[in-house]
DNA sequence: TGCATTGTAACTCATTTAGTTACAACAAAT
DNA sequence: ATTTGTTGTAACTAAATGAGTTACAATGCA
């Protein structure tokens, strides 16, 4: 019995039993009752009605007797199946969901994000929204190169990082910060808080993104005052 | 509050509070916890954590303050990531299934398919291996208006119904079945279960199936034995 | 200082799913 | 016909999750 198989099936919405049950037939292709009890460790007294239960979603055929026969149907059908389901529902929600989002959000001047898959979406946008000079504080390389398609259409762009050679096999030309101000970027625990800034990113003057680890949880926080970046640009030429 | 979107985005894996409280933030763009609660009638005391979840599931973004703001990220881009992990889970679970299936499974001579979905798929199935002789018996037009794409390939398809003018706007040549002859399709109650049979199709003298509704259960039974494919083919010259 | 709001933590209740027990219906074998 | 084992149904308990509540500390505001 394949664990990830079963975990896969649970993720697009069957249960425990059923995932077991199905994953077995598939790989029976014709079974009895007992045999997709003992093969996939569902109860015997449950197996009957699980196996009712994928029949009536159309994950399983059956043809009752003494014992009663059942079948996978096949799981290339089935899948498509399910995913023109979840696809067409996915696209309702979109359109519901963008028709109540008609109306402007009047966006305030700071933002959090946690999600790791919010921190890229939002870098990203970031990225995408800067005009013509960016300037970053680096000293994770891997920041860079997430990002590297992404940096490479930007016109004006200024990098400086700690350890200039962490670098070099990025194709970025970096600036070293002088020495002793690479402490604004070292890890540090402020009232117990451990902080960790991977990188900040200045757009066009006008607005700024910080990337890090505080207290244990990855963050992004975007900041769109212009004097907010106005200052930290200062900081920059204050390390050149 | 709009009911339909909630259970759109449940069917996405969200629960309640998290669909009510996404909607009613990408409905007002940005918002305090308190604003939520009031707009979405999640319990005040539990929409910190539900929002706190959204933020880490990457549906919501904040920034902490008093009060902490909270603003929904982008419905198209959070659907989007969505579909893509759904496929992306779909696609794997898939090819996982097809490798444990790979061993062709002997086929019984006769199956039952009970789910509406496995009823189409099955007669799909069925009328793409008709080779070149398809006999059908009907009584319900719906049945194939369904399948008239299918039906069209057949090179020699002979159609026999309870009365003709009921069919007479689908376009296929069909014969009326001789008077009296149609009681076998009629509906019937044998041993206290009402049977009502929509059609039964023949092909090739090898395989037939039945569909119709069985003890209030819609129902198709698939038979792959020539003999009784041969049978029902005597009664059709019967009925001539 | 008092008072409402913000935020946290813990609880209860209901629903769903996992796993068990008891037993009737049936088939085969002595 | 009686025993024995299998098939199938029904109902139960236990665990997990989500919905809804209560109590209270921390904060901000008059």
């Amino acid at each position: 019995m394949q664990e990830d198989i079963v975990e896969g099936l649970r993720k697009l919405g069957l249960t425990e039993y059923e995932a077991k049950a199905y994953a077995t037939l598939v790989g029976r292709g014709e079974a009895t009752a007992r045999e997709v009890h003992e093969l996939s460790g569902v109860p015997r007294t449950r197996i009957y009605d699980i196996l009712k239960d994928l029949a009536t979603k159309g994950f399983v055929e059956y043809v009752e007797g003494s014992p009663t026969y059942y079948r996978a149907v096949e799981p290339d059908r089935v899948m498509e199946r399910l995913r023109d389901e979840l696809v067409a529902s996915i696209d309702r929600s979109t359109s519901e969901l963008l028709s109540l989002n008609l109306e402007a959000h009047g966006s305030s001047p700071v933002w959090c994000v946690r999600s790791e898959w919010g921190i890229k979406n939002r870098v990203k946008d970031f990225l995408g929204r800067v005009d013509s000079e960016l300037i970053i504080f680096c000293r994770s390389p891997e920041l860079l190169r997430e990002y590297k398609a992404e940096l490479g259409k930007v016109e004006n762009l200024r990098i400086k990082v700690d350890k200039k050679e962490k670098f070099k096999d990025l194709g970025f030309r970096v600036l070293e910060m002088k020495a002793g101000s690479e402490r604004f970027f070292k890890d540090a625990i402020i009232d117990g808080i451990s902080s960790r800034i991977d990188g900040l990113m200045i757009s066009d003057e006008r607005s700024s993104i910080v990337i890090g680890t505080i207290g244990g949880e990855r963050l992004a926080i975007i900041i769109k005052l212009p004097v907010i970046a106005l200052l930290q640009k200062a900081v920059w030429e204050a390390l050149v």
